[in-house]
Formats: C-alpha cells, sequence, structure tokens
DNA sequence: CACTTCATATAGCGTTGCTATAGGTGCTAG
DNA sequence: CTAGCACCTATAGCAACGCTATATGAAGTG
C-alpha cells in the first residue's frame, strides 16, 4: 500500500506517517520509512512540516481532530453526567483503537512540548461538565472536575493499552469511570461521606448558579431580577440540608 | 562530574545513564554521551546490558527498587486508608522529584515492553488495600481497587508532570486521590443509591434561578454589580469544605 | 521574456545504536 | 612458571538515522 496517487505529497506524507505509526508496534519510526511509502524525498518533509517532530504533530492534531469529532458526535441527550459516562468510554476506545497515536499524545507528554492537547481535551470535557454544573449536578467546579476525570480518563487508558489486548478488562474502565463521576456529582452529598457533611448543598446551589451566569452572557441583567437572585439564593444557603 | 572512580563500570553505567536522563530534561540520552561520562567504551555497555534498552531498564529497576521502599517505608499506622492516601502521595511526588524517569517507566508503557513494573506497584497498592478490606473498609475487590487507584495515580501524575512546575496545581491530585478512595471505601454505601433518590430541595431551587436567569433578556445590570455578584458567588462555590 | 516564489530532488554531513575483532586481566591446572 | 581459559574491555567501523546545503523544475506575474 502506497500513497503515491494524485494526493499532494503534503498529504501522502502525512498518510504514510500515520500509517506507519500506527503498525510500528512500538518501534521507532524513521523520516526515511515515511518519505519513501509517500514516494516522496527527504527535504520534501522538511519543507513541509520543519521537523521530524514537526510532522508527528501534525498527525497527532489530526487524530486529534479525529477524537474530538467523536466526542462530538454524541446529541446531548439531557443527561450531562450520562453524557460524560459516553465520553469517557469513547475516549478509552480512541486510545484502544490507535494505541500508538495515543501514546504518542498523551504518553509522552512534557512540560514543553504537548499541554495544548491536554488543554483542548480538558475545555471538552469541561464544556459538557457545565452542563451538569447548570444543573446542579456538580459537587466542585468545572474545571477541576473535568481536569480530574481527564486525568484519570488517560491513566485508565493507559493501564488498558498497556495490558495484552487479549487480558484487557475493561471494567477497570467502567469503575473508576463511575466513580469518579460519583465523586463529582452532587448525588454523593446526600450520604455520609468523610468530609461531605460539612460541604452542604450551598455549594451546589452556588456552583449550578455560577455556571449558568457564565454561560449565560448575563451583562444583561435588570437589578430587580439581581435582587431577586441575591433573594433566592439567600433562601437556598440559609435551608437546611434535607 | 564523572563516575571514574574505582566503581565497577556496571555501576559507572548505571549512575551515568540515570543521572544523563535526569537532566536531559526530554532530549534523547545517547550511548556516547553515556559511556563518555562513565569513562567506558561503548561494547562495555553492550557486554553489561546488552542494550540500550537494557540500561535503561535497569536504571528504571533501580528507580522503581527507590520507589517501592519509599512506600515501604510508612508505618502501617492502623489505618489502611490514611495509608493509601499516603502512597497515593508519595507516588506523585516521585513522578514529580523524577519526571524522566517517570516517564520511561508510566509514560511508554506498552503491552511488549514493561507492564512488569504497573504489575508490582499494582500489587503493593493491592497489599495495603488488603488490610482495608479485613477491617471491613473496602467496597470492591482489593485488587480491583488496586488497579483502579493506581491506573488514576498514574494519570494525575502525569498530568501534573506536563504541566510547567510553576503552575501545578496538587489540589488536582488531593481531589482525585480522595474521589477514588471515597468510591472504593464502605462509607458510602450508607448514603443515598447512586441514582436519583430524590433531588434535594435546594438542587431544584437552583434549577428553577437557572431557569429564570436564563429566561431573562433584559438589560442594564452595572459592571460592577455583576461582577461583584459573581465574586460572590465563586467565593462560595469555591469555598472549602472544613 | 525575465523574475520571483513555491515545491521537489540529489547528495552528503554529523551522529546514532550497535558490533566484529582483538587485546588485556585474573584465575586454576599442570 | 607457563598454559589455558573464562571474563571483561578497547579500537575501529558499519549501516541507519535526522537533517540540510544546494540545485532544479513548475507556476504565476510584469
Amino acid at each position: 500500500m502506497s500513497f503515491d496517487g494524485q494526493l499532494p505529497p503534503k498529504v501522502r506524507l502525512l498518510r504514510a506517517a500515520a500509517e506507519l505509526l500506527a503498525n510500528s508496534g512500538g518501534a521507532a519510526v524513521s523520516t526515511r520509512q515515511i518519505t519513501q511509502l509517500a514516494a516522496v524525498s527527504a527535504p520534501t518533509l522538511y519543507h513541509h512540516f520543519g521537523d521530524k517532530e514537526g510532522l508527528f504533530d501534525a498527525v497527532v492534531a489530526a487524530g486529534f481532530e479525529e477524537y474530538v469529532a467523536g466526542e462530538r458526535d454524541f446529541a446531548p441527550s439531557g443527561h450531562p453526567l450520562e453524557d460524560i459516562r459516553r465520553m469517557w468510554d469513547n475516549h478509552v476506545q480512541f486510545g484502544l483503537n490507535q494505541p500508538e497515536l495515543y501514546l504518542v499524545m498523551f504518553g509522552n507528554i512534557r512540560p514543553e512540548s504537548r499541554p495544548a492537547i491536554v488543554a483542548d481535551a480538558e475545555a471538552l470535557m469541561e464544556e459538557m461538565l457545565n452542563k451538569a454544573a447548570v444543573a446542579g449536578q456538580l459537587n466542585v467546579q468545572p474545571r477541576e472536575a473535568a481536569r480530574s476525570i481527564l486525568a484519570a480518563n488517560v491513566g485508565v487508558t493507559l493501564m488498558l493499552i498497556a495490558e495484552p489486548a487479549a487480558e484487557r478488562n475493561l471494567e477497570l474502565s467502567t469503575m473508576t469511570r463511575d466513580a469518579m463521576i460519583f465523586a463529582v456529582s452532587a448525588e454523593q452529598a446526600s450520604g455520609a461521606g468523610p468530609d461531605t457533611s460539612g460541604k452542604s448543598s450551598v455549594v451546589v446551589a452556588a456552583i449550578a448558579l455560577n455556571a449558568a451566569l457564565q454561560a449565560s452572557h448575563s451583562d444583561q441583567l435588570s437589578s430587580s431580577e439581581l435582587k431577586l437572585f441575591l433573594e433566592w439564593l439567600h433562601r437556598i444557603s440559609t435551608s437546611s440540608t434535607s
């Protein structure tokens, strides 16, 4: 299989690199392999991508687009927390389907090289969590929740990739997923947690309000409405936890 | 700084490799650098370790011994779950102290190369969780709990490593840690079920408030008032629990 | 046509991981 | 003391690597 069709060399290089990376099985992929498969000479690669790293970054970016597209294709479904679950599963599946690409994206993260992807992934999850926060289903700030969930999600995916495909146990994923979502959700507040007694539902309400306010471009509010909101909030904050 | 003392070449190689790996800042470390710093010639490296990968494996093994030693040095303390917390923190600290080594250990995990370390780490945590299980503090099987917690632990550590050291927020670690431990512990079972038994009235109020807010298209709220309002909300929603 | 700009190719530099071969070193046996 | 024998190390060099100095072709503009 070669990419010496009519496609522009830049695209051929991208596809060749992606294919070799996907099938390398962890071994290093050389620029010579890539350029040969793309039916292109070495300087072309460097003209378009500057660097081997640059080419790999482009491949990763393309893979990430695909990943994001997969994440966005879910209907909002009205249950934000359920959407988070699907988002998690989709993340894991993406990692298992393209382990090499995933390892380049999340396995070799270094402060100077590649936190952009992580930031994007976090933003994507935070966006979804915002809906949960607006619905009063969140226990903590959406941003913190997103970072925490994503970190666990990446850890689980890496662990599953590390296992031989035969004995992969996806229960690790679902269990960790539900643990994280549960810990972040407001539901647990009604139970007896180690420290949740102090964290009354006021926090939940405040988080929901905060998220709603920031999501609704509310630089346009009448003062009377503001007073109403404050009154509501006061009633909330003084109501005893049921 | 060179290791050309009286130590055997094997040890010199190990130390040189460890030092170069620690200070490389992510850049590749060449065998020539290592052999030069160790004051040794190339074939010596291959005689002792067979491979560059073999040498790195040895360094990783040594680092892992150190890691395990750190984990074991904690007194059992009678509170297994508290020990798990310290274990988690120790893991994160190890990763932040030796990021390069950590990335080699947990960042490049591949099924064919390096699951042994993961298995050891899991066993270590499972051992500790077993005590919690004996004390009736566990909600799930110790092995599953260990795998789940370790996965989240690795994910969090990788995320923290990926961040510039200046803006590392360890709250991500403590929050995820407590979420995982709480989800695994028996405490949560006493509360409400995982599904909506009944939302507290406060949440309902918050949802109603949210609806009112989003329905409003009025204007003329002074930006200072809005700013104050948001600030106040933010203060509430980020107020620490205890 | 001349001129610029972009894209690709030829050839080769310096470095990499690794090794074929050989030379020392310390041992036990005769 | 010498012979042989493992063991360990060094010299020199190969093939492959990432990358580039330089040159050539194609395409658009005056």
